[in-house]
DNA sequence: CCTATTGCGTAC
DNA sequence: GACGTACGCAATAGGG
């Protein structure tokens, strides 16, 4: 239950600045600013937020007398007046603080300690998991178990100590939490100027509560105390019921704010940016990068959106006793051992309307992974889990599973019956090789998310409960441990394997719920989710199942030679260098080229640092041997360590061929992107690259069929732009680059030289990603003002394509994204960013998005539909991989016509554009003759 | 020891 | 700062 409990941080702000201010050196920024205090209070808040706290305020004083200076007028008054270095900290801080999307809580007449006191102990009632986040050790009078029920934990940030439990309190202080108010009543306070009995320390404090319980009872037997301490004792007795007042904290102040309005709302990216740069925090700056912070963010800031149109927290801390938990309650998940629970299941399974499942296993990769044991959701928070095959020293009797994949086959291969998943993909994977052809998988989480909104790139089941439940599951390593000392899922305890299996169907379940209703209400998104992303779920499997044959032999061979001529490199290397060094490690290679021989660094890396790539490399070829090497070198370990080496490995045993993982929430554009091995970045530029893809082959009758999309996104360019030039040279079928030459050089098409089709071919796919002046020159190698020229003569011959590009920056700048031929939407959170940098490259993302998600959507229709076709040809023809603009088929000889026809038109026709969509194919014994 | 980041390079 | 989308290798840096 603790770990299902919404969680609610109350930073004490004044303690910290405070502590900080005196706890590190007087730190300044480089215009002088102090900024020490700040320092520190910027690395305790970046820490609390790490823990993903889903409520949170950062609670300062606020001026003005309270009610204890009503009650004692020398309250505080020994404090000294905020030093000025510090009372210029504070306006930074409250602006750091807001940035970071956290509420912050300032009330008048009442001080910090109070609100906090007052929310906590609210917040805990109402089943909230609390922690103070404070330097303050009067906060101890707070704590409490946490044991079933919600409690309060102290933490201090700069200190790393956490008091989280009755006995924590006790160890530190010697007294019970209850007992703390008596114990600072009798010591005193001499930062606040209330007194407590002289010579009574910490020791004494908790010696005389241990004997007589309370103050009370020290007050009572006062006169049994011997020596000086008692008569201090006595003549401090008047005061103490009033000391007792002044240091209890009060849990019953009037607030405005409720626990469950502080949530964490999103960072103000900008806005931090600009306060760390301001301040010189480079490590928080960094932390906050371009991306991951950034989706994080995001992720943050939808999650919030969710609780607030939710009933706050109050309605995601529902027990299990509710009607309708918006968590999920542990324990209440079945586990399924005994077959009259598998039947009632069954039964519940065949009630329902849809009904979400997930598989256990024992690997991540679905082409060998086991089948351990199952789950399935049919409403919120009922869920099951059969285990099948747990086995540990121990390990209960589990059904035989056989029998239960029997029993479900009929629900599982029912098309009428729908099923979802999250990632269902694997889950197929797992069932069809464990004999279960699931037929009816209607929906996926996954991608109903990646749809919806592609831009956080974390599509993930824990992500996504995060984002849209604001729940955090239970993760795979707290069942089963993380690293070397993971165990099998078999091996899992299955009361712990239960919590964690059937709260993953009952979360895919849930979050079904909230983004099923979220793609409905966007007409486009629903049809691009449910025309094009569901139905390839089921053809992407199949390829993956298919695998391509590899013959690794051939693959051994080419290491054998490219390692024979890497070593001939080294050795030429280790010869001009004038000693040996790591030819893998820029940096040693950094420090040969430009400390020892004093070669110019011309390239940067993003760091700053003098770069050693290809083309900082070519620049100074001419002046010394070893760039030259080292490329050769480079070039050669490329393929060796990326390829020839590692696609023999990844062969599957079973089958003899490469499995790859295509990914179908990869890219945000909507590409697929391909991993474990990446089939899609296989080279092809090279003589010595091209030759891996004769690596992949066709076996014995079959021949490999490759068939590609001619200049498909500038064909969707034209599309988009409908720029009368561009379209007529398409329709016309000429070589588009040669005509882009003949038009911006203004001579006919069949004089235009090599060099400057290039140049076109440059600006044309330059023009593509967004590219400038500065790197179309950079590209050809010619002045920046000439390439400028280019640009503009290229713009004056096609203006249908500046306008486009102008559109489409405007329509990201109106409405936040831009979208693909099919409505697929792509977000651009930074295209009103302040930091030009950022924001220059959400405008080139936002013109690429539509043409290369554009592409991305028809290449998807169109392998749906050959794979409808394909199915009655399943024994002639494979098809094997999908690179982009490509199709790679494995195809029985005498049906190669065939199949090329039927591809080759359903490919064309997969869109509608104002240009032809131009197919072209090619056949060999491998991929590289198919070309 | 394991994970994250950096630098580099492959594809479309 | 300057060209969009990916994945992955080897070295290195950093946290436990």
């Amino acid at each position: 239950m603790t770990d299902t409990a919404p969680r609610l941080v109350l930073i004490d702000g004044s303690s910290y600045l405070y502590r900080a201010f005196h706890a590190l050196p007087p730190l300044s920024n480089d215009d002088g600013e102090p900024t020490g205090a700040l320092f520190g209070v910027v690395n305790m808040l970046r820490a609390t937020l790490k823990e993903n706290p889903g409520y949170v305020a950062f609670v300062v004083d606020a001026p003005g007398p309270t009610f204890r200076d009503d009650l004692y007028p020398d309250y505080k008054a020994n404090r000294p007046p905020m030093p000025d270095e510090l009372r210029a900290q504070v306006e930074p801080m409250m602006k750091i603080v807001g940035a970071l999307g956290i509420p912050i809580l300032r009330v008048p007449g009442v001080e910090a300690d109070d609100v906090i006191g007052t929310l906590a102990v609210q917040a805990a009632g109402d089943g909230v998991d609390v922690t103070i986040s404070t330097s303050d050790k009067d906060f101890a009078q707070l704590v409490r178990p946490d044991g079933s029920g919600a409690g309060i934990a102290l933490i201090n940030t700069m200190t790393g100590s956490r008091l989280d439990s009755e006995q924590a309190v006790i160890d530190k202080f010697g007294v019970r939490p209850d007992q703390i108010v008596d114990y600072l009543a009798l010591m005193g306070d001499t930062v606040d100027n209330v007194p407590g009995v002289t010579k009574c320390g910490p020791k004494t404090a908790a010696k005389w509560l241990g004997e007589y319980g309370s103050l009370d009872g020290v007050i009572e037997h006062a006169g049994e105390i011997k020596g000086k301490i008692g008569d201090n004792l006595r003549q401090a007795l008047e005061r103490l019921p009033l000391n007792r007042t002044l240091v209890t904290i009060r849990t019953d102040v009037k607030l405005e704010s409720a626990p469950s309005d502080l949530v964490l709302r999103a960072a103000d990216t900008d806005a931090l940016r600009a306060l760390y740069t301001r301040y010189g925090f480079r490590q928080a700056l960094k932390e906050l990068g371009g991306g991951a912070a950034a989706n994080e963010a995001q992720a943050r800031a939808e999650a919030a959106g969710m609780r607030n149109t939710a009933a706050g927290y109050a309605k995601a801390a529902a027990t299990a006793d509710d009607a309708d938990p918006a968590l999920s309650a542990v324990g209440e998940y079945e586990c399924v051992t005994a077959r009259a629970q598998l039947d009632a299941w069954l039964e519940r399974l065949q009630a329902a309307d849809e009904f979400a499942f997930d598989c256990e296993t024992d690997s991540l990769d679905p082409m060998r992974a086991n089948l351990v044991g199952l789950s399935f959701a049919v409403e919120p928070g009922r869920a099951c889990y059969l285990p099948l095959a747990h086995d540990y020293p121990g390990a209960p009797q589990q059904l035989d599973r056989a029998d239960v994949l029997a029993a479900l086959r009929p629900v599982m291969t029912d098309a009428g019956k729908r099923k979802l998943g999250q990632h269902g993909k694997y889950d197929l994977h797992v069932l069809r090789r464990h004999g279960i052809d699931v037929q009816g998988y209607a929906d996926d989480t996954m991608l109903e998310s990646f749809v919806y909104n592609a831009t956080a790139t974390r599509h993930d089941m824990d992500s996504l409960a995060r984002r849209y439940l604001g729940y955090e599951t239970v993760k795979y390593s707290d069942v089963a441990g993380k690293g070397a000392k993971a165990i099998l899922f078999s091996q899992v305890a299955l009361d712990d394997a239960t919590r964690y299996a059937a709260e993953d169907a009952d979360v895919t379940l849930r979050l079904h719920r909230v983004l099923q209703p979220k793609l409905a209400a966007e007409p486009t998104l629903e049809k691009v989710y449910r025309e094009i992303e569901m139905p390839l779920v089921k053809v992407l499997e199949r390829i993956e199942a298919n695998g391509v044959k590899v013959d690794a032999n051939e693959l051994r061979r080419q290491s054998a030679d490219l390692g024979k001529r890497m070593l001939a490199a080294q050795q030429k290397a280790t010869e001009l260098a004038g000693r040996t060094f790591n030819l893998d490690s820029p940096k040693q290679l950094g420090a040969l080229l430009f400390d020892e021989l004093k070669l110019p660094a011309l390239v940067k890396t993003p760091k700053g640092q003098p770069s050693t790539n290809e083309e900082a490399l070519e620049a100074i070829a001419d002046q010394h041997e070893l760039p030259r090497v080292i490329l050769e070198y480079r070039g050669l370990a490329k393929l060796r360590s990326t390829y020839t080496d590692k696609l023999p490995e990844m062969v599957n045993p079973d089958t003899g061929r490469v499995h790859t993982s295509y990914h179908q929430a990869g890219a945000a554009t909507g590409r697929l992107a391909s991993s474990e091995p990446n089939l899609q970045n296989i080279p092809i530029r090279t003589d010595d690259g091209r030759r891996i893809r004769t690596a992949f082959v066709a076996p014995e009758g079959r021949k490999i069929v490759a068939c590609d999309y001619s200049q498909i996104e500038l064909r969707i360019m034209a599309h988009l732009s409908g720029d009368e030039s561009l379209v007529k040279a398409f329709e016309s079928g000429a070589d588009i680059h040669r005509a882009t030459a003949a038009e911006v050089f203004g001579k006919p098409i069949d004089e235009v030289s090599g060099n400057e089709r290039r140049a076109a071919k440059a600006i044309n796919f330059g023009l593509m990603y967004g590219m400038g002046a500065f790197g179309l020159a950079r590209q050809l190698g010619v002045a920046r003002g000439e390439a400028q020229d280019y640009i503009a003569l290229y713009f004056s011959r096609y203006p249908g394509v500046r306008d486009f590009m102008e559109r489409t920056r405007q329509q990201a700048r109106d409405q936040g994204y831009v979208e693909t031929v099919f409505g697929r939407r792509l977000y651009l959170e930074h295209i009103a960013a302040r930091n030009a940098g950022l924001r220059a490259g959400a405008e080139r993302a936002a013109i690429n998005a539509p043409m290369q998600g554009t592409a991305a959507d028809i290449i998807k229709r169109a392998m749906v539909d050959i794979d409808g076709w394909l199915q009655a040809h399943a024994d002639r023809a494979l098809m094997v991989l999908q690179v982009h603009d490509e199709l790679v088929f494995e195809v029985e000889e005498d049906f190669v016509q065939t199949l090329i026809g039927e591809v080759s038109g359903r490919m064309a026709r997969a869109a509608e554009l104002r240009v032809p969509l131009i197919v072209d194919s090619g056949i060999g014994d491998n991929w590289e003759e198919a070309h």
